[in-house]
DNA sequence: TGAAATGTTGGGGCG
DNA sequence: ACGCCCCAACATTTC
């Protein structure tokens, strides 16, 4: 007898282990056809930015590979989605369609929609497959949505505890076994046909050949670095985490993205490490207040915000873009992120914090840039740290805490190593000021080779008088 | 998951 | 010996 074939659609849920979807599809003896399908402007106003299509591009073809050793094809299409989604059903006479949840609003939406249209000749199933919970269905005693990420915490802990116990693992080998699949030929695009990579430039064509060599996409890569983190660094983790000059970080962010490993696996794996666990909560939380409050990543949360005096200085924005601030531990966190895709999470909160209150430039123009080039671009956690930093969020950094780079520096990069990294021009500075070249006296920078204006750029802002205004903007918001 | 400004304390130098 | 001042070290408040 022909298994009935089921439609999986795949969106960030790039995995087969621990995945919902294809669970439930074995579990129940059906044949699953794996369906992706391209269709960015979906998505706007946050449309897929350049390093997502590189790390999209890998991270199929890593999946298509996981899949034909299971004996299934992965299918790709091009939008618009529910049209394809149509055109498939009818090519492949499935009877059920199933997909893991996306929680960004306007996919939120737009799934809405497709479920309602397909219900009507198809069953169609719905799965979280990304998060620990889904947002719906957390909430305080008062049936509110949690504000304040302390409470959510420890609510969650007690479910995530009771949730692995029950539920995990979910290791799609146990149902593979009884396999019988018989895939159908259906036509599909080839993975390039999409058109991922499709540079406009030649300095883009560049600039991705260069990334690309820093994305080691798919579900065996996220594990090893998981298994390896596990080992290795999750004892330090809470003691070296801030140290971009070190490696203390899991780097899991963009694995988890793309949903090539799922939070359960994580939580799993790296149990009994409450720092780095507590951070899948920061991640629950962030997609929990996107959910609740969906205009969260283009607006301010605290409306007050608005009233903010915001500069729009295009020469400021593009200096800080392309790590030429003239604050080292700025440029060298800005210059890290454009070389590789991603940044440390500390120099990611001294850059945010010096774009929004040392040069006065609103944090969407942060978010934007991030949006782009960030491998683990996500939005939920995009639009909650940039809310954070600016003090505008829920449970955010208030305003008035303000970063000094160079204290930040001497803190969290002691000995400039990371400095000397991404800004070699600086390297032969002695660590007295690697932070500060603007403040070493002129000998020290002439036998360091350094010519401030000339290789290294003098600070386009004073610190303490940018502070300052900072916080005379921040009065204004009081106002009104 | 700051930093600066301001306040307090206590030890030591010194008249 | 004593009071006074200085200032480092630490604590508290403020932005």
């Amino acid at each position: 007898m022909q298994a009935n074939k089921v439609l999986i659609w795949l969106k960030n849920d790039l995995r087969v282990s621990d995945n919902p979807a294809f669970i439930y599809a074995l579990k129940n003896n059906l044949t699953p056809i794996p369906v992706f399908i391209w269709a960015p402007s979906e998505e706007k106003p946050w449309e897929p930015g350049s390093a997502t299509r590189l790390w999209l591009h890998n991270s199929l073809k890593a999946l298509q590979d996981e899949l034909q050793n299971l004996g299934l094809d992965l299918i790709y299409r091009l939008g618009p989605s529910q049209k394809a989604l149509e055109e498939l059903i009818g090519e492949t006479k499935a009877n059920l369609v199933i997909w893991n949840k996306r929680y960004e609003p306007a996919l939120l939406e737009r799934d809405k929609k497709i479920e309602r249209a397909l219900s009507k000749q198809v069953e169609v199933k719905i799965f979280n497959g990304s998060l620990l919970f889904d947002p719906e269905q957390i909430k305080n005693q008062q049936g509110t949505p949690f504000k304040v990420f302390t409470p959510f915490y420890k609510h969650l802990l007690t479910m995530v505890e009771t949730e692995i116990v029950q539920n995990y693992p979910k290791q799609i080998q146990q149902f593979t076994k009884n396999l019988k699949l018989d895939f159908p030929k259906i036509k599909s695009l080839n993975l390039s046909q999409l058109e991922l990579l499709e540079p406009n430039t030649a300095w883009q064509k560049k600039w991705q050949s260069k990334m690309l060599s820093y994305a080691q996409c798919g579900y065996g890569s996220g594990f090893d670095l998981l298994k390896n983190f596990t080992k290795k660094s999750a004892g330090e983790y809470k003691e070296l985490r801030d140290r971009p000059d070190l490696v203390g970080t899991s780097r899991l962010a963009s694995h988890l993205h793309f949903g090539e490993i799922s939070p359960f696996q994580i939580w799993k794996t790296a149990q009994g490490h409450e720092a780095f666990t507590r951070q899948l909560i920061w991640r629950e939380f962030a997609h929990y207040i996107m959910f609740h409050f969906p205009d969260s990543t283009v607006n301010n949360l605290k409306p007050e915000f608005d009233n903010f005096p915001w500069k729009a200085n295009k020469k400021f924005l593009e200096a800080w873009k392309l790590g030429q601030t003239g604050y080292p531990i700025v440029d060298a966190g800005m210059r890290e992120l454009w070389e590789t895709g991603w940044m440390h999470n500390r120099t990611r909160m001294i850059v945010g914090s010096f774009l929004i209150k040392d040069l006065l430039i609103h944090w969407q123009e942060g978010a934007k840039w991030f949006w782009d080039t960030l491998f683990d671009a996500d939005l939920a956690n995009n639009s909650m740290g940039w809310q954070w930093v600016a003090g505008s969020g829920v449970d955010a950094s208030p305003f008035f805490r303000i970063f000094n780079p160079m204290l930040q520096g001497a803190k969290f990069d002691p000995h400039g190593a990371y400095v000397r990294k991404w800004c070699p021009e600086l390297a032969k500075l002695p660590d007295e000021w690697i932070h500060q070249p603007f403040d070493a006296p002129p000998l020290i920078l002439q036998s360091a080779g350094v010519k401030l204006g000339d290789n290294y750029p003098f600070p386009l802002v004073n610190h303490d008088s940018a502070r300052q205004e900072a916080l005379a903007g921040l009065q204004l918001t009081k106002k009104s």
